[in-house]
DNA sequence: AATATCCCCAACCGCGCTGCT
DNA sequence: TAGCAGCGCGGTTGGGGATAT
């Protein structure tokens, strides 16, 4: 039986209070982050490590950009969806100021509901039986996002389709090599290490 | 105006991975 | 090599605001 994380009891739960965000940016503003297990005492916390550093890392870093996700962004994380599946952290790694809790609610709240709308299968960005291939760029119209997407808007499927048989990331993430000459930007190095960020803070 | 329902997002939970002893 | 500690990740939950009835 693995040990619980912390002593839950004893510990605040749900939403932080104004004055332990300020205690924890204090805290992390003179001594920087790490060592997570340790910060709640140090810095007069009744919080267990594993909340600070989710508080921080989704909420009071300085670097968050937070607000609405900008079009480009939303076409970002369609296409790495499709190269990475669910894997939030290497997502929001390639979207600055962007966290994958934030980048997994959107996903889930919005960008599901948006491909769903145009008739692609959000799992596996294929297309779904409901919408033919030829409406598909007629299908941003039924989209129930305010976004306002145009033609633009990334289109998973189109150089899905042409790889449907191929599930090696390794080969998916040539494929997108490829339709990436669009977007000189991003960046393939897939590593968790975030943009703008000091990696010597990380472990 | 009151109530019900929907939706978003912050936070929690449990597991896997990695490094250390 | 095994066991432990700590961190990070992804899935899920629940509170609260927005919208509909």
């Amino acid at each position: 039986m693995r040990k619980p994380c912390c002593d839950k009891q004893d510990k605040n739960k749900g939403a932080w209070s104004k004055q332990e965000d300020q205690k924890l940016i204090d805290y992390i503003r003179a001594h920087g982050e790490g060592c997570w297990r340790s910060i709640p005492q140090a810095a007069g916390l009744l919080r267990c490590g594993k909340s600070c550093r989710l508080r921080w890392i989704n909420y009071l870093r300085p670097d968050l950009k937070r607000g609405n996700f900008a079009e480009d962004e939303e076409d970002l994380i369609i296409k790495l969806h499709a190269l990475l599946g669910n894997r939030w952290s290497l997502i929001a790694g390639r979207l600055p100021g962007r966290t994958d809790n934030e980048v997994k609610n959107y996903w889930n709240s919005h960008l599901r509901r948006k491909l769903i709308n145009m008739g692609i299968d959000p799992n596996n960005h294929r297309l779904g039986r409901r919408t033919p291939s030829h409406q598909q760029h007629k299908g941003v119209s039924n989209n129930s996002t305010s976004s306002g997407s145009k033609s633009q808007v990334c289109q998973p499927q189109q150089w899905l389709r042409s790889h449907r048989d191929n599930d090696q990331v390794s080969d998916m993430a040539s494929c997108l090599d490829d339709h990436t000459s669009t977007l000189p930007d991003l960046n393939l190095d897939l590593t968790t290490e975030r943009v703008g960020w000091d990696p010597s803070t990380k472990r």
